[in-house]
RNA sequence: CGGGGCGUAGCGCAGCUUGGUAGCGCGCUUGGUUCGGGACCAAGAGGGCGCAGGUUCAAAUCCUGUCGCCCCGACCA
């Protein structure tokens, strides 16, 4: 087939080249993932867009239960005094808290916010449950929904009201609830390599943008396939900011009175913007077979001819067992017309049975993240197909690695890296003094950020990239989303 | 919050310059033929033009106001 007719399938789709922005656009709409809602900034989540959210809430979940977290879950409405408690918190989420004033006709005596994030609330709770050393650590997590009255918002990316987990911990000391800060972004690298066959970067974040209110703020970065960075996860060692503000404080085996150690953690429905930008192409969507909502689907071919039909369902039942399997049997639609479908929804796995495969005892497959079409026997399917996705996950990695490769360049040359972000965007590792001014001034010249201090330094430098003095931290820095 | 764009059928759009009572493509419905890379034929259903005023014999079309959405920048997961 050729480029050119290839093309004129997917024409309701902008190619990427030539317009990032609308190519996602066209793409989260045309495969049905999500819907405009009619207030500014929130979106319609639709059964493709939330099977893969509930895909990511899968492997996600078993971790954190692996790790000992269990889930609860917390009040969406604070009152207002609860959010002035704790100075930089409130300085960081005040300007995007939407107010609740009015109950019904009766105007509030105290305000009350719909959660940004939960802390505030969470660590008013832990303040009663935690007496002893012998109640830590608590470790709890919440699947939720907050809201951040933000200016301008994109689905999946930044949207008003978001979907996502936050993890909220309490521990007898800074080395304990540092060991759980790394250890859950630990768990989001997992998942993100793991299951969204997403690269990232580990690292810390600078003061300036660590979250308000954490003594240390880690990220995982990943770089989407425009170049850009999108901050896919974050864990935050909030050291005893909280627990002094909310009074958790706990006997400890020495008789003492001590203040605890939390912790916070978060990702949210924006990976899903990462899986689509980070995998996509101008077919459409390419879906991690871990958590593809749909990994393999069936389509039948002239199944009005006897056997066809029955034949598809027998494979389906058996498949069924191990896999995400769906079965196209509209009579509406062509063959061709679901070809292309269920390729821009980016399931990973094509089966097409038609008379001539059944003839043959095989199957065809076509896989969506190389196109090739080939036929496979009948026996042993599950086997064939379970090899196959798993050779999906890893080719999909391995290519959005090596897209992270071909666009993280290494300077120490100013000029040079305003130069890279202009004309081919990418990670840019690089020295940093440590400074803001230098932050802020590439920031502002740039628009680009330090996205992380990663943890696997290399010496790419003596010198501030900025400024020239002395410095010792390799960053990353990036355009971000 | 600054800059740009757009609101007409479920979706995408044309019609507004030069006012005359709304049209195209896709989709949808029914029937039939098709079915291995976006099938075809035939017959149908569906909107009063974001909203509110105004001008006029007459307003998607002109004027005023207003609301909303999208995109690009400053802030955030």
């Amino acid at each position: 087939m050729t480029d050119k007719k290839q093309q004129e399938f997917v024409k309701e789709i902008t190619p990427m080249e030539e317009d990032f922005s609308q190519w996602y656009t066209d793409v989260i709409l045309k495969t049905d993932m999500v819907d405009y809602a009619p207030v500014k900034g929130c979106m319609v989540i639709k059964p493709y867009g939330y099977g893969v959210w509930e895909g990511i809430q899968r492997v996600m979940d078993s971790r954190f239960k692996a790790t000992g977290h269990k889930n609860a879950y917390f009040p969406l409405l604070i009152p207002e005094n609860y959010l002035k408690k704790e100075a930089e918190h409130f300085e960081g989420f005040a300007p995007e808290v939407l107010w609740v004033t009015h109950g019904g006709n009766e105007e509030l005596t105290e305000r009350l916010f719909i959660r940004p994030t939960s802390e505030t609330i969470i660590c008013d709770m832990y303040s009663k449950w935690v007496q002893s050393y012998r109640d830590l650590p608590l470790l709890i997590n919440q699947w939720c929904n907050v809201v951040r009255w933000e200016k301008t918002t994109r689905p999946f990316l930044r949207t008003a009201e978001f979907l996502w987990q936050e993890g909220h911990t309490v521990h007898v000391d800074e080395e304990d609830a540092q060991k759980e800060t790394m250890q859950m972004l630990e768990v989001y690298r997992q998942v993100a390599e793991d299951e969204l066959a997403m690269p990232v970067i580990l690292g810390q974040k600078s003061e300036k943008e660590k979250f308000a209110g954490a003594l240390r703020t880690y990220t995982m970065e990943a770089m989407m396939h425009d170049g850009k960075a999108l901050q896919a996860g974050t864990s935050h060692n909030l050291g005893q900011h909280f627990s002094k503000m909310f009074d958790i404080q706990f006997l400890d085996r020495d008789g003492v009175l001590k203040y605890a150690h939390t912790t916070s953690w978060g990702t949210s429905t924006r990976l899903i913007g990462g899986i689509i930008m980070v995998h996509g192409d101008n077919r459409g969507l390419k879906m991690p077979p871990r958590i593809a909502p749909i990994q393999v689907v069936i389509i039948p071919i002239a199944f009005h001819k006897e056997g066809v039909l029955d034949k598809a369902k027998v494979v389906k039942e058996e498949l069924d067992k191990c896999f995400r399997v769906e079965m196209d049997d509209r009579d509406t639609y062509s063959p061709g017309w679901k070809f292309n479908e269920w390729e821009m929804k980016g399931v990973p796995i094509r089966m097409e049975i038609g008379p001539r495969d059944i003839e043959n005892n095989q199957v065809t497959i076509a896989r969506r993240d190389t196109l090739e079409k080939f036929t496979v026997s009948m026996d042993n399917l599950a086997e064939t197909i379970s090899k196959l996705l798993d050779d999906i996950q890893t080719s999909m990695f391995n290519k959005a690695l090596k897209n992270r490769e071909e666009k993280t360049y290494t300077t120490t040359d100013y000029e040079e890296f305003k130069k890279i972000m202009q004309e081919t965007p990418g990670f840019v590792k690089t020295m940093w003094c440590g400074s803001v001014e230098c932050e802020d001034k590439i920031k502002e010249e740039t628009g680009a950020t330090i996205r992380c201090i990663p943890f696997h330094q290399e010496h790419v430098g003596d010198k501030c990239m900025v400024c020239g003095c002395k410095a010792e931290k390799m960053v990353y820095v990036a355009k971000a989303y």
